[in-house]
RNA sequence: GCGGGUGUGGCGGAAUUGGUAGACGCGCCAGACUUAGGAUCUGGUGCCGCUAAGGCGUGGGGGUUCGAGUCCCUCCACCCGCACCA
């Protein structure tokens, strides 16, 4: 019988469907494994082949875990909200959910066609009003909560009023980084309900604040600092700039140290906890205050060497200080103010290009330094950032590389205040200190730091870079927020009954006035009886996906986000599989999300992905023609060859659709006359180009030889290079085409053949052939003479070993997640086999079983013929027998003086001294030996035997 | 500049704690069967060397060891992240 992978693929698929093979439920005799797949967003473009490579691993993991005898948790969903449906619906008119809804179902489609393990009775869409029902309910959480410092966690906001009622807020120790005002608790009671509602304001997870935020007009939105790179926005590259606004933000900031502290216990790749480390950004210093000559003012600075506080000559403000303003003398002021206006002029990016351009202005005012009392220049400067710190810094030019570069600039004096001699940064000491002087810096560090807090002139303060998260976008296609606003402007929730709040229809995405969203334009949502207004901003896209992996443990619960049994059972993510680029978005945001839901009791963990993998990227090859640059009308294309010798620097690489070349993959992949043709479609300004290879030319579908040469047809190779599979590229392969051709469980075993999972690799097309044919010779083990065939027979012994031994290693390397090496052993195991020619059932029936996580409709098939009743996706997984892979004799490879030079069997068990002897008379040693003598025999037991001869 | 990672045949890659470097697959070479082959099967294939003996070989240099792709020092290349972060 025929290895007919198709139809054996939808037979299966079908049954799966129908029989709900995969559906899973809590099962409190078994233990749990919860496997994840980065939640998708689905869009347009489908699925290529590099997507469902994370897909493939997670899915083999989890067939395997399941003939373990687990319980399986392997759910997929959609992130269903965002942008790019809403553009599409700017452009075509067509609403998000409708385009949303198709682009769902098209990854459903593709997903199903790879025959995946999903328990689709899982299935969440972040857009599905039952699901954001939740996503709005966590956002009144966070509304509700503050986070207390001292019992390091989120606490109900009401806890807060009580304690301001009781005391007011001047021991508070609640979370607070926007500098509120102090008041007492008769002030409280006397404040206004919107100044109440202000003041909570700067205390509640989820709040609401004027602050500089990344505007992007082209998107008409605000963006998240994670969605903005490089000064422009993540998606679409539109310009981003800074704006004040009134904007929801999440106080995440509150969680950065428990972020970066339980990073350690996460078994996550060092280069990702090192990029969240990095965006975390720890900076353990102190807070230093600096008084002002002839003013009762007073301003703080943060630094990270306070031990260098000696050294400091000047103080430096960032140019849009407030400070600026009250102490610049009015001799300085014309040159102060054209600097801030130069400053506000150039942009955010350029400010960072021009690191090396040093500018500043005096002030006019002058600093008191805390200890010595001398007086401080202050200046102003764009390399002092106003959102890092506290927008000001004190200047120590001899220890710090930009401070002395503007003190060199400007004239400043410079103090060295350290000792670098040594080479080891441990043992430089403080000099020209004072009372620090012949301290080691970490020593002068807390002793400065004692001094400061005697004084009550500074502290030891710990700062992280990462920011609260904008909440807040001015787009259609979100989570409405369930806020509403009175007439004085106090924000009210929404009671927990009227979720979920339901996105209006519209049929106008375009933006509201001054930038707001365009739910603003739906007068009757907006406006509600008594006065109130909605809240018109809609949630980010991060919002919906923070928590999604909750969902999936109870996806049709109406009366919480998931019963308390379900969390309890399935806990946390044991497993999860996806890119980098969530790195620092979407992980920081559900980490922070759990830990949250966990401080109010809502989760059993205090982390929501225990292990993550990442996978890496599957490359595409970019192929381009060579077009002179000397000459156009008609352009002139030539052959790769022809270019080498007239010299590359003449050409210009013109990409050409990989579709269209012929041996795409191969290292003389070309163009023919065919190809020429279908390019020509493809770029018709290229209508009359000649397209020159060593045997004539081809122009206006004629091919003209070249005097001499034989040739008929063209043959213009191509330029190839491995580079990014994109569309744009025009080297996307779509695996459903690859799955038409070769079979699903071949396309799964060749994606995990390819390499690593984490790493990086191009897409080879010919390569599939290998994989293709092993399925092939693997499905025949089972015939003989056409026929499925299973014996009694006691199978030969090397049959055995193959077996066991292919049991052993695809366990081992199934653990270790190194699924390219499984594969090579199910070759090997399938080489072996066919020599030994055996249908004993001892041997491949397991077999069957073994391979079942990877090719699963191939093994339901096999199994079947068989006659197993049922499904194999239950069956136990095979184990090896130790006593199977003992050796009698074993082949010990011999090395003279580390090379190795012969090999030697014999008996297993023969003893050590028998085996050196056995070596020292073994006749190609005695050669190697010739004139030396043998110092030493090295024997490793079952490894190998070196003999030492000198 | 700082931090993290990776360097192995023509290519993708193997080598679990230091123990036969290059498994497996692609490609290439030769042969068989065939009207034909981009089908199938068999064998070969790191480099130098006459098919031999042998030598050389895991980015370069040095070290530890009986033995190093693996450990240590040093340099180089590439990739990723951060970057006037106080």
């Amino acid at each position: 019988m025929e290895y007919s992978p198709r139809q054996i693929e939808k037979k299966w698929q079908t049954y799966w469907e129908e029989k709900q093979v995969y559906k899973t439920d809590i099962d409190p005799d078994k233990p749990k494994y919860y496997i994840l797949d980065m939640f998708p967003y689905p869009s347009g473009a489908g699925l290529h082949v590099g997507h469902p490579l994370g897909y493939i691993a997670s899915d083999i993991m989890s067939r395997y875990k399941r003939h373990s005898g687990f319980q399986v948790l392997h759910p997929m969903g959609y992130d269903a909200f965002g942008l790019p449906a809403e553009q599409y619906a700017i452009q075509t008119g067509v609403h998000p959910a409708e385009s949303t809804r198709k682009n769902i179902q098209r990854y459903r489609q593709q997903l199903e066609n790879l025959g995946f393990d999903y328990d689709w009775s899982r299935e969440v869409a972040t857009c599905d009003p039952d699901y954001y029902k939740w996503t709005q309910w966590i956002f009144l959480q966070w509304f509700q909560h503050y986070y207390c410092t001292e019992a390091d966690k989120a606490l109900p906001i009401s806890q807060l009023v009580e304690e301001f009622e009781r005391e007011g807020n001047h021991g508070t120790t609640a979370f607070d980084n926007q500098d509120s005002p102090k008041f007492s608790a008769e002030e409280w009671k006397a404040f206004s309900a919107r100044k109440r509602d202000e003041i909570l304001m700067n205390y509640r997870i989820a709040y609401r604040k004027t602050a500089y935020v990344n505007w992007c007009p082209k998107l008409g939105t605000v963006l998240a600092n994670d969605e903005v790179k490089d000064g422009k926005s993540e998606r679409g590259g539109f310009p981003v700039e800074r704006k004040p606004m009134v904007q929801w933000s999440l106080r995440i900031s509150a969680y950065a140290g428990r972020l970066l502290e339980d990073l350690d216990g996460l078994d996550w790749s060092e280069s990702l906890k090192t990029i969240q480390r990095n965006w975390i950004g720890k900076s353990t210093g102190a807070m230093v205050q600096f008084s002002l000559e002839n003013r009762d003012d007073r301003f703080e600075v943060f630094t990270t060497r306070p031990d260098t506080l000696f050294g400091v000559t000047f103080m430096v403000l960032a140019p849009e200080h407030p400070l600026v303003d009250e102490i610049t003398t009015e001799a300085q002021k014309t040159e102060v103010e054209e600097y801030q206006r130069r400053a506000a002029a150039i942009s955010e990016r350029a400010r960072q290009a021009n690191v090396d351009d040093i500018s500043g202005a005096f002030t006019g005012g002058y600093a008191i330094h805390p200890v010595t009392g001398k007086r401080l220049p202050v200046w102003i400067s764009d390399y002092v950032l106003m959102d890092y710190g506290t927008g000001a810094i004190m200047a120590v030019p001899s220890d710090d590389e930009r401070d002395h570069k503007f003190a060199r600039h400007f004239e400043l004096p410079i103090i060295p205040v350290v000792d670098k001699s040594s080479d080891d940064p441990e043992e430089h000491t403080i000099i020209n200190s004072d009372f620090l002087n012949g301290m080691k810096v970490a020593a002068a560090k807390k002793r400065i730091i004692r001094e400061l807090e005697a004084k009550g002139t500074g502290r030891g303060e710990v700062k992280y870079k990462l920011r609260d998260a904008i909440f807040s976008r001015q787009r259609y296609w979100g989570e409405p927020i369930p806020i509403v606003y009175d007439e004085e402007g106090v924000a009210h929730p929404l009671p927990e009954e009227e979720l979920p709040l339901e996105l209006p229809d519209t049929n106008d995405y375009k933006p509201g006035a001054d930038g707001r969203s365009p739910l603003s334009k739906i007068e009757d949502w907006v406006n509600l009886p008594g006065g109130y207004k909605r809240e018109t901003d809609t949630m980010p896209g991060f919002a919906g996906s923070s928590w999604y992996f909750l969902r999936y443990m109870d996806p049709g619960n109406d009366s919480a986000f998931a019963d308390r049994t379900a969390i309890e059972y399935w806990r946390d993510v044991d497993l999860y599989i996806g890119g980098t680029e969530h790195a620092v978005g979407h992980l920081i945001y559900a980490r922070f999300c759990h830990k949250f839901l966990y401080d109010t009791g809502q989760v059993v963990s205090n982390e929501p992905f225990r292990k993550l993998i990442n996978q890496g990227m599957i490359q595409g090859i970019i192929e381009s023609i060579f077009m002179d640059k000397r000459q156009s009308d008609p352009a002139r294309f030539v052959c790769a060859s022809v270019a080498e010798k007239e010299g590359m620097n003449n050409f210009t690489g013109i990409l050409v659709h990989a579709d269209f070349v012929k041996e795409y993959g191969a290292q003389d992949s070309y163009l023919n006359e065919d190809s020429i043709r279908k390019f020509l479609n493809w770029q018709p300004d290229f209508a009359n180009a000649k397209f020159e290879c060593p045997g004539g030319v081809y122009q206006n579908s004629e091919f003209t030889p070249h005097p001499g040469s034989g040739a008929t047809e063209n043959h213009l190779l191509t330029h190839s290079e491995v580079g990014k599979m994109s569309k744009s590229k025009y080297n996307v392969i779509n695996p459903d085409e690859v799955i038409e051709e070769y079979g699903t469980d071949c396309f799964r075993m060749y994606e995990m053949f390819l390499g690593p999972i984490e790493q990086s690799k191009p897409w080879d097309t010919m390569g599939i052939d290998g994989v293709s044919k092993f399925l092939r010779r693997f499905w025949e083990l089972f015939f003989k003479d056409g026929n499925f065939t299973f014996t009694d027979e006691n199978p030969p012994k090397e049959a055995r070993v193959t077996l066991h031994n292919t049991i052993k290693r695809v366990r081992e390397d199934i653990e270790r997640f190194s699924f390219n090496t499984c594969v090579s052993h199910f070759m090997v195991c399938t080489n072996e086999l066919r020599k030994a020619k055996t249908q004993s059932r001892e041997i491949l029936e397991p077999l069957i079983v073994l391979i079942a996580p990877f090719a699963p409709h191939l093994a339901e098939e096999l199994w079947q013929l068989a006659g197993r009743e049922g499904t194999v996706t239950k069956a136990p997984y095979p184990d090896y027998d130790p006593e199977v892979l003992k050796k009698d004799e074993l082949t010990y490879p011999v090395a003279v003086n580390g090379k190795k030079r012969t090999e030697l069997t014999v008996p297993a068990d023969m003893p050590k001294q028998e085996l050196e002897k056995t070596v020292a008379e073994n006749e190609v040693i005695l050669k190697w030996k010739e004139g030396k003598d043998i110092k030493r025999i090295i024997v490793v037991p079952g490894k190998m035997i070196n003999v030492v001869i000198k």
